[in-house]
DNA sequence: AACCGCGCCAACCGCGTCACG
DNA sequence: TCGTGACGCGGTTGGCGCGGT
C-alpha cells in the first residue's frame, strides 16, 4: 500500500539511489520544491511527494550538518526535551542543521540509554525509583562504562552515585515579574515556580503576560545561592558531604534568584514585529547569565570538596524560564497570572 | 568463514492540522 | 459547514553494518 497522496501512482520505495538523489537535487535547486506532490513528476522520479520531501529535508538539504552530535548539542537536546518532551521538530529547531528525525534517532539510540544508566527516567527526567533503577541496571550494565556525570541531578563522587535516596527539596526558581513595557510601572511581585512543576508534563508556566501578542521586552538575570542542609542540621557544606548522603537522609536545597535587569529593546521595530528578535535576545542573555553563574558556582564548588552543584539543572530551569516566553514553540504552555 | 544478535538510522506509516474550494 | 488534498509531525519498521561466537 502506498501513501494516500500517491496511491494511484506506481511508486518506488526503500532506499534512494544516487541517481534519484541527483534528480531531486537538480530539480529543487532549479525550481524549488513548490508543491511536493508535483515534485516526483517534474523531477522524473517514481517516488511519492511525501518521500521526496522527506529525502530532501532529512538528507539532501544543503544546510544540513552531518556527523555525530557534539556534547553541546547533546546537552541542548536533553535540556529542551526535559521541557518539551518528544516534540522532535521543536527540539530540532534549537539545533541548526539537524533534523527532527536525526534528533529522534539520536535520542532513542544514545541519550535514552545514557539517562537510564544514570538512574533517570528519559520521559520525565526525574530520578527513577529504586525498583526501576534495579531493573535498568541489568539492561544498562553493558553501557555503564560510558556513564558521564554531567547530566545527573547531583554530581556525586563515584562511590555515591547511587545517592538518590537522599531526599531532595525542590529548588525554587524565583522570577520577579518584569516591568510592563507600556506604563513602565514596576511591580515587584515575584513568581515562584517549584522546579518539580517545571518538570511536570502538565506544567503550566506561570509568568508575566498572558497575551501572546503582548510586546513585553524583558530578560532575566541570575544570581545563585545554593545551600546544602543535612539532617544533622549543619548548614555548612561539609567536606564529607557524600558520606552524609550515605548515612543520613540529606536535604538539598537550591534557590536560583532570578532578577530583572534592564529590558533590552530592538531599535526601529514596533513591538508586534519583535517576537523573534525578542526570543533570540532573551536566549542570548540567559545563556550569558548562566555562564556567569557557572563561573561563580565553579568557584564556590572548588571549596566544596567532593560535592558539586549541578549546573545542568540550573541551566535547564532557566532556559525553560526563557523558553516560556517562546510562545510559538511552547504552545502547550499557558501563561496564567 | 559462516552465522547470529544487536544497534543505528533512513525511510515509511498514520494521524492531526491547515488551506482552499 | 463540509470535503478534499497537502503538509508536518511523531512513532515505528526494516535493512545494513558490525562485533561476537
Amino acid at each position: 500500500m502506498g501513501h494516500r497522496c500517491c496511491s494511484k501512482q506506481k511508486v518506488k520505495r526503500g532506499l534512494w539511489s544516487p541517481e534519484e538523489d541527483d534528480k531531486l537535487i537538480k530539480h529543487i535547486t532549479a525550481h524549488g520544491h513548490g508543491s511536493w506532490s508535483s515534485v516526483p513528476k517534474l523531477a522524473g522520479l517514481q517516488r511519492c511527494g511525501k518521500s521526496c520531501r522527506l529525502r530532501w529535508i532529512n538528507y539532501l538539504r544543503p544546510d544540513l550538518k552531518r556527523g555525530s552530535f557534539t556534547a553541546d548539542e547533546e546537552q541542548i537536546i536533553i535540556d529542551v526535551h526535559r521541557i518539551l518532551g518528544n516534540r522532535w521538530a521543536q527540539i530540532a529547531k534549537h539545533l541548526p542543521g539537524r533534523t527532527d528525525n536525526e534528533v529522534k534517532n539520536f535520542w532513542n539510540s544514545c541519550i535514552k540509554k545514557k539517562l537510564l544508566s544514570q538512574g533517570l527516567d528519559p520521559k520525565t527526567h526525574n530520578l527513577l525509583s529504586s525498583r526501576q533503577r534495579a531493573s535498568n541496571k541489568l539492561a544498562c550494565h553493558s553501557s555503564s562504562q560510558t556513564q558521564e556525570q554531567s547530566f545527573t541531578v547531583f554530581n556525586m563522587s563515584s562511590q555515591n552515585r547511587d545517592a538518590p535516596r537522599a531526599m531532595m527539596k525542590a529548588p525554587v526558581l524565583t522570577l520577579p515579574e518584569p516591568p510592563p513595557p507600556s506604563d513602565q510601572i514596576h511591580r515587584s511581585m515575584a513568581m515562584q515556580i517549584p522546579y518539580s512543576e517545571c518538570q511536570s508534563p502538565n506544567f503550566v508556566g506561570t509568568g508575566y503576560g498572558q497575551n501572546p501578542n503582548e510586546s513585553a521586552i524583558f530578560s532575566y538575570g541570575l544570581s545563585v545561592e545554593s545551600t546544602i542542609i543535612s539532617s544533622s542540621s549543619s548548614s555548612i557544606p561539609l567536606p564529607g558531604f557524600n558520606n552524609l548522603l550515605d548515612e543520613n537522609p540529606c536535604i538539598w536545597e537550591a534557590n536560583a534568584f532570578v532578577e530583572t535587569f534592564e529590558a533590552p529593546t530592538v531599535e526601529g521595530l514596533q513591538p508586534q514585529e519583535q517576537p523573534q528578535q525578542e526570543k533570540e535576545k532573551i536566549c542570548e542573555m540567559v545563556i550569558d547569565k548562566i555562564d556567569e553563574a557557572r563561573e561563580e558556582v565553579l568557584e564556590m564548588d572548588a571549596s566544596f570538596d567532593s560535592c558539586s552543584f549541578d549546573l545542568g539543572l540550573l541551566e535547564s530551569t532557566l532556559i525553560s524560564a526563557a523558553m516560556c516566553r517562546d510562545l510559538s514553540s511552547m504552545d502547550d504552555f499557558a501563561w496564567n497570572f
